[in-house]
This record gives C-alpha cells, structure tokens and sequence, in this order.
DNA sequence: ACATTTATTGACCATTTAGTCAAACCGTTT
DNA sequence: AAACGGTTTGACTAAATGGTCAATAAATGT
C-alpha cells in the first residue's frame, strides 16, 4: 500500500515521464508542473526542490528493479517455466521502467549507488537458486554468473537500444515489432538450452 | 587523415569527456573550456554553439560505430577467427567510447537518427556475412538477425552497465575485474558455438 | 619596421530556470 | 458567518549559463 497521497502521486507520475524523456540536467520543473497539470508553485509546496524529486523517482525505479530481480525463491514451479515468466516480466519491466535513465544518472554520479548498498542482498537471489539446481543434479554445470549477466544484457540491451539496431539491421517498423514479439521466446530457449546443457 | 586543427582536437577531446559524462543538457561551455585550458569565448570562436559542438561529437561517435559494426566483408581470415576478433575489437571501443551518452540522446531525440539513415546501409554486412557462410554450409542455420542482436547485447550491456552487476551480483572490485577480463571469450565462445550448431 | 590577418580573452548581455512568498482560495469546524 | 488550516498560484528574485564583442596579443606577410 502505498502512502502517498492524489497529487504527490500524480506529480510523481509527471516527472517520472519528464525525467525519463529528458535526464536529471534536461528535465525542467515547468514542465514537469505542466505534465501535472499544476502551477510550479504547487509542484515546490509538494516537493521542496528537483533534487528531492529526483531522489523520490530514482530510489523507486531502483526498488522496483531489485525487487524485481529478487524474485528468486524456491517453490513448486518448475525452473523452466519459472526462468520463462521471469523474462516475460522483465521485458515488460523495462517496456515501461526507462533504465536508460538510471544507468545514465548512475554513470553521471556513481554515488547513487553507495546509498542503496545496505538492502542489495549479497548475491542476486537468481544465481543461488541456479547454483542450488546445479548442485542437485538438476541442470549441468555453468557459471551463474555468465548466466545472470546474459539474461539480463539480452533482455535490456535490444529494449535500451531499439532505434539503432532497427537502423543498423534495416528493417521496418513492422519486421521490427515482429521480431521483438518473438524474442523473449527466443532469449527464453537460448537460456535453458545453455542450462541444460551446461555452458562450459 | 584527420581535417582538424590542434586547438579543434583538444577542444573537441575535452568537449567529448564533458558531454560522455554529463550529457548534453548536463555539460557546461565553461566546463569544456576549463577542460580544454581555454577561456569561454575562445571555446566559442572555434565552434559557434553547444549544438554545432555537440553535432561533431555524436556524428563522429556514431560514425566511429558505424564503421565498426561494417567491418564485415569476405577475405581469406576464417569466420572464427574473425568474430574472436570483432568481439575483442567492439569491447575496446566500448570501453573507450560511451555508448551511453549517445543512446541516451538518440532517446531524448529520435531524429538524430534520420540524418544518418542515408549513409547506413540498408542491411547490417554482419548479416549478410554469415548469411552467406550459411548458404555455403560452413555453419548451420540461425535467424542472423538474432544472433546480430544477441552479440550487440552481450558485449555491451555489461559495459554500460557494469556498476550495478556490480551491485546486484556482489562482486567485490577484484572479483568483477577478473570475470570481465575472461568475459569476451565467453561471449566469443557461445556465438561460436551457436553458429556451429544452429540457434533453431 | 609596418600592416594585416588570426587567435585570445575579460567583461558584458539576455535568457532561462530553480526556488520564494504573500495573497487568494476552499473546505471544515465552531 | 467568522475563523482556521491546508492548498494554489501569479509575480518575483537570484543565480547560472550560452553567447557576444571590443580590445588586445600573437603570428604572418610585405
């Protein structure tokens, strides 16, 4: 349950739009206000400053994005089916949720980072559960790591980086959206091959 | 052979530090100026604007890339050895270049891309390189343009990403070196492989 | 030695922008 | 209907910033 009133929440969808579109530099409290349909005025009575706002935005992209990738426990579901649903969801995660726009703050001030170390679990919940799988037999060997690193750089690079795969590859618009309907399918049967068969 | 000044290279140098860092909206003219050890208004005498300055960064950013990625034309070097090399090559100019900074403006403005399309070709020589390996029977069949992707994603998400696998994985400094420095092999060994035995 | 072009800069300007504030507005209580 | 607390905003300010320009210095040609 969230414990953020109407307007916080209508401002907090506004400048996530702005500050997605534009980065921390570009975006502009006007227009953030405007998107809120409210003066820049309101938008300061709400939030003390673009700082505070931003903080706001960021801390919640992140959370969302290690909750996400946390959801890694052991129960009935078969791994297969698990690893598929997880990469549905993480396509539609970065579908909505502009990454761009924390790797991007993150690359500007590292810092960011530091502060939300403490609730980062040592290790992604992801790679104990496949090394627990490894050990009982159930998959063959391979490096969780490269794994987890290949799940994730399949799913997000093409999604972060559209517009210029579509112009290096030539397709159109159509053969594009095509294409990108199959390919967490495609991602999905890469992984599990790998799995399976063990990597190394 | 390149048609600019000294003072052009060093400003252009500094200007290329500043807007990787802070992208466009973040740099500040004064800034590149202090980068470059110029004042202000000599900054302005060689390059008319921010925009104009901007312009040759991304166009030779994306030109740089551009050249990269068409690397791809027959010789007598076995198709291997080729995609080891390419991959080693991509990953050094990942490392050097920020990829970053220009997808993050491409999505600020998507029109930065149609100024280009012309000069692209209309189909990645990637593609049609190992299509026609496959029409010879050298490797079994893939959706090349898969493959295209998935070795764009893998060499260079974990770049512009790498402070949160970091986090996410628990790595410690040391430990991410390491497996980064061993990374591209791994990448070269699994398209190899995938080409070798066929992706569907 | 002088003139002319090219490079350099401090001081300045116009505009943009985050942030402030007093006044007005509105629903609720007394 | 008056008083009160929370909300809203137009008008304003101070600082930052891209860009200009006249004056000066350095290089180049005659």
């Amino acid at each position: 349950m969230s414990n953020l009133t109407e307007p916080e929440k209508k401002i907090l969808d506004a400048a996530k739009k702005v500050f997605e579109t534009q980065g921390y530099s570009g975006a502009r409290m006007q227009q953030i206000a405007d998107e809120a349909v409210i003066s820049k005025a309101s938008l300061h009575y709400y939030f003390r400053s673009k700082e505070n706002l931003f903080e706001h935005i960021f801390d919640e992209t992140m959370s969302d994005f290690m909750e996400l990738v946390s959801t890694w426990n052991d129960d009935s579901e078969h791994w297969e089916s698990k690893l598929r649903h997880f990469i549905i969801q993480f396509f539609d995660f970065l579908k909505t949720k502009s990454l761009l726009f924390i790797l991007g703050e993150i690359n500007r001030n590292p810092e960011l980072l530091l502060s939300r170390r403490k609730k980062s679990k040592p290790k992604a919940k992801f790679i104990t559960y496949f090394e627990n799988l490894q050990e009982a037999g159930k998959i063959k060997p391979s490096n969780m790591y490269v794994i987890y690193i290949f799940m994730h750089s399949l799913c997000a690079y093409p999604i972060l980086n559209a517009r210029l795969f579509q112009l290096t590859t030539g397709m159109n618009n159509h053969d594009f959206e095509m294409f990108m309907n199959n390919y967490p399918k495609t991602v999905a049967d890469l992984l599990i091959n790998a799995l399976k068969k063990g990597l190394q």
